[in-house]
DNA sequence: AGTGGGAACCTAACGGCGTTAGGCAGCCGT
DNA sequence: ACGGCTGCCTAACGCCGTTAGGTTCCCACT
């Protein structure tokens, strides 16, 4: 589930570990997930990633530098199925496959958005993806300079859509006054902003996949222009 | 620098004042902003904002529900300034220029962007100039469906942009043993994803702001063609 | 067979965090 | 004069990330 060469990662000597790990990367990586399903980023702790894999939290720090470190581990995770992509047929199709296999892997994964925003880095996994879809691009004909800023702009746009959409969940308070409140509000906006109803109707609309592809395919349209020749391949 | 209306804020008896307060709503937001630009977003916490206003952290939730609450009012502040915006020209000036004075007001404050991301509701700044931009391209001739859907896509580009624009920036390590490490890295990036360097250029250019421009030309560009008739007012 | 060393965990503790409880000064209308 | 409210305060709770300093156990080497 995490990329295979862990790199610069400390590892044991090769060919010869002193003890068996109960941790691995891998398991840190899946215990993080697990907590971050259950009860989301804001309250995803060391403590509980530890909890997690039956250890303490301090136990953590001989696997990972940081919490950010686990935090890049998490955040490569949720991009790794997105590796299977798909490089046939026109540059179109590739694109907005992609794309939409990023979508579907940040949207599987609760606040897997905001999760990568925080990152400094985008990690080998999401590097891949971009690296594919970049070469599929410049194979159709795209110019370097438009090729790279096209794929830079549909990641963008991807993980902000998806940001939007994970909205956090709260622990959910009372739902009687607070719907009351709410209510109150409500009529208070549409009466200050008339236009922003039919915002509230799409977003309500239930299928949040709709409006997602509405932005890739009003991406895809743009870019058809920039081809130096007429649409190839 | 925060929205004229407190709204369901705690407020005094009208008229009567027990005691001068010292501290505002926007002495507050303004206080937080002081500490956002300072220390970024992850430093930011209830005692520093206090503070900055000479004040012990429990004061804080008199004016204040939660930490939540005090981000929200940040949020709110960093658009303020956005509300002033073109509704003279042609519907693609009207909305390239919105785009723009968004991504300035983001761009200007420190983690404004990752500040938007965790907030639940877009506050009342922000849903006037979605408001403002969505009665353009109604008048422009854009179908209610189609014009909530691209005024909803190109301020979930801008956010998005920002978002991956403001890195946010760690205290600083030794520069000599990271540089180093950070070159082997590169070096073996480079090996592994061949056309990654491309991107990397594109990033480095320098003039951040053409990225975006790209993106938000070619996302015109895939709406012009949403338009009923040929190109109008 | 004995021993050194390192891997992989542990306990204990530090300072900082968000938040709550309860207290106290000063100004208000009566 | 005085009760009540506003607007601050101090003290404390429990959780957090992180570090220091063990302890145990296996492997390699003599």
């Amino acid at each position: 589930m995490v990329s295979a060469d862990n790199g610069s990662a400390r590892s044991p000597r090769a060919g010869a570990a002193a003890k068996a790990p109960a941790i691995t990367r891998e398991a840190l990586a899946a215990a993080g997930l697990a907590v971050l399903r259950r009860e989301g980023l804001d309250a995803l702790s060391m403590r509980k990633v530890a909890a997690e894999l039956g250890v303490r939290a301090a136990s953590l720090y001989y696997h990972v530098q940081d919490k950010e470190q686990l935090l890049d581990l998490l955040a490569d995770s949720v991009v790794w199925d997105a590796r299977k992509l798909a490089t046939t047929g026109d540059w179109e199709h590739c694109l907005r496959e992609a794309a939409h296999a990023y979508y579907r892997h940040l949207h599987a994964n609760r606040d897997a958005a905001r999760l990568m925003a925080g990152r400094r880095t985008p990690g080998p996994n999401l590097l891949y993806v971009l690296d594919v879809m970049l070469s599929r691009l410049h194979q159709a004909g795209f110019s370097d300079a438009v090729a790279a800023r096209a794929t830079l702009t549909i990641s963008t746009y991807v993980q902000g859509y998806v940001l939007q959409e994970q909205v956090p969940k709260a622990p959910h308070r009372e739902p009687d006054a607070a719907s009351e409140l709410s209510a109150a509000c409500r009529t208070t906006t549409a009466a200050q902003y008339p236009n922003i109803m039919s915002l509230i109707a799409v977003k309500k609309s239930g299928d949040t996949k709709e409006l997602f592809s509405f932005g890739v395919e009003r991406l895809i349209d743009g870019l058809r222009a920039q081809l130096p020749g007429g649409p190839e391949n």
